[in-house]
DNA sequence: TTGTATGCGTTATCAC
DNA sequence: GTGATAACGCATACAA
């Protein structure tokens, strides 16, 4: 079946406009205009007046003229790569929350590799006139983007950076923090042979979390088994296929820990395919609290990081930002040790 | 540390416009305009310092401004309610992948619930200025909504909706039928008391789904125990706890049919709680083949609904009727039964 | 406290 | 093929 409509009224001809409002309530538009931008000065009566004809007219103001003659597209753009579901739905959340009762409006971008938008951003800002920009992970750690943006005086900020601070805002948590709390749970379970399954070697998230993972191993002078580092790519696949190469080695870990929940999730499946009990022959231990470390069993130990919060206040910040007001340069989140069932004191 | 930028770059202001390019290039703004819209009657050679002088300029058209002389604004809202985190992005990123190339862009509207949307969908439309609404399930469903935006000869699209076809066009599945042949798979292992766990009862995908397993029960001439038939709101949580209720009865089903998988691996939790092996003791099914049937253990039996490809395939609908192009009023995608590790022939 | 005139950056009309 | 000029709907000096 087909179908041609030959009317709708998706556009905007044909609506009301700030004229008919003001014909209407006999007033004029810089009236109609002053009571739907909230000003001053004008008597209830006439605002009740004003307010009246707008809704027998079913009258919005036009977008597209106000931004014109604001010359303002009052538009953010989230660009980020797709690694989790979970992760992607609570940054957009965050920001979606934040702007709820703002006049701004979410774009989203996402985005096939950070690599690949390197230098690219400015143009598609441009493009699509957006006002700022919110990068998550890995995006805000891409040098070039971040000097072309700086540059340009282009209004940003990042999520969870791990490259050195720039002029430009960020709001994360401290990955190597976290990584070294997590490695410690499993060091004062008793775990010596301990497995890391990295994510992808191009987001600096990676390398904080190794970083952190090291700096633990260090603290008790215990020398790292390089050949215990695996390399995944954060996704739950990856997980699978490190999993997979860990537990076919000769001299099995106690423990595993992996850079992302999505990957230990993966893993998780490697040991049951194996008929591995976990956490009773090993334990493994994830990253970010996503929802998948709740659905797995046995639900995972790992390390709750806020990220629709984050998303929230960087959004907050960039408001800030596009606005002129003082905004915070750094945010630091708080985040958590989690131990849930998938972590159990090493046998011996 | 705090930061007040002095002067940021985000706005339209200052940018180059099309005079500036009509000026540089030795041309008028209509040659420029013509450019940029692709319109015949340009000389290869005019076109080209056009192009020129516009890239030296870094020159991008003003939206804002092409939005208001035309009278359009090229933003399509997709409406959901946020079921699973899996789904939701599947969702928007077949709506995207469609919009790529195209002059639309994309605006998302999480609800709380179909229900306190009712009728209020059109007002949200023109104040945002959109041109066209995506409606993912439920809200396709609601009677008011879709009654309000037919009245007002408002374009939008609905995926996956259950109640009668209306003048609007949608994209789905045939729930019931793909409902059967799940029933009839548990069937054919040898199943006779399957319990069914409905999703929310405002979806009317779950009825559907419901109706489908009821046929093909009658199909076999069995005759259905309605202690059998247990509530969920499609969510992980609800899975759990209807699982727990089912699982705690006196005499256990061998077998349970979810309405989605968010709430099978939520059943299949309360299996594992409770020490019953699966697929050994119980067989599980879902429905809707999300990310979390294939992160689970053992992977669950669901039916592949193609999310991204009914988002993908509305938003052609949509855009055709927003064009006034011809449009397919009606589009079934086809479903499949995806049989994993989750169920196994009954035990006698 | 309210109204008038001007311009925002495009596209469209119609002449050349 | 190309170019003046008038809208488009709104905010904003400026005037009253």
């Amino acid at each position: 079946m087909q179908f041609t409509d030959v009317e709708e009224r998706g556009r905007t001809r044909g609506r009301a406009t700030i004229t008919d409002v003001a014909a209407l309530s006999g007033t004029s538009i810089k009236t109609v205009s002053r009571v739907f931008n909230d000003e001053p000065f004008v008597r209830p009566a006439t605002r009740k007046r004003v307010l009246d004809a707008a809704a027998q007219l079913d009258y919005h103001p036009n977008m597209a003229a106000r931004s014109l003659v604001r010359g303002r597209s009052f538009l953010i753009g989230l660009f980020y790569e797709n690694p989790s579901p979970n992760y992607v739905v609570d940054l957009q959340t965050g920001a979606l929350d934040r702007l709820h009762d703002e006049r701004f409006q979410l774009l989203l971008f996402p985005c096939e590799s950070a690599a690949n938008m390197s230098g690219r951003l400015l143009g598609i800002a441009r493009a699509s006139g957006l006002e700022g920009l919110i990068l998550a992970p890995p995006l805000g750690d891409d040098a070039a983007t971040v000097e072309e943006l700086t540059q340009a005086r282009f209004p940003f900020v990042r999520i969870a950076p791990t490259t050195a601070p720039t002029a430009s805002p960020a709001v994360g948590i401290d990955d190597i923090a976290a990584a070294r709390e997590m490695t410690r749970h499993l060091l004062d379970l008793g775990h010596r042979r301990i497995a890391f399954v990295q994510g992808d070697p191009n987001h600096p998230s990676n390398t904080q979390r190794l970083a952190g993972f090291r700096e633990a191993l260090a603290e008790r002078r215990i020398v790292h088994d390089e050949a215990l580092l695996d390399g995944g790519l954060y996704t739950f696949e990856s997980g699978v296929a490190a999993g997979r190469r860990i537990f076919a080695a000769a001299t099995r870990p106690t423990a595993v820990f992996a850079a992302n929940d999505d990957m230990a999730a993966g893993v998780l499946l490697a040991a049951k395919e194996r008929g591995l009990d976990v956490p009773g022959q090993v334990s493994i231990a994830g990253f970010d609290d996503s929802l998948i470390s709740r659905v797995v069993w046995p639900q995972l130990t790992t390390i709750c990081q806020p990220t629709y919060e984050m998303a929230k206040q960087a959004t907050g910040v960039l408001l800030a930002r596009i606005e002129r007001r003082e905004f915070t340069a750094e945010t630091r989140l708080a985040h958590r040790l989690l131990i849930r069932a998938s972590t159990a004191p090493a046998r011996n």
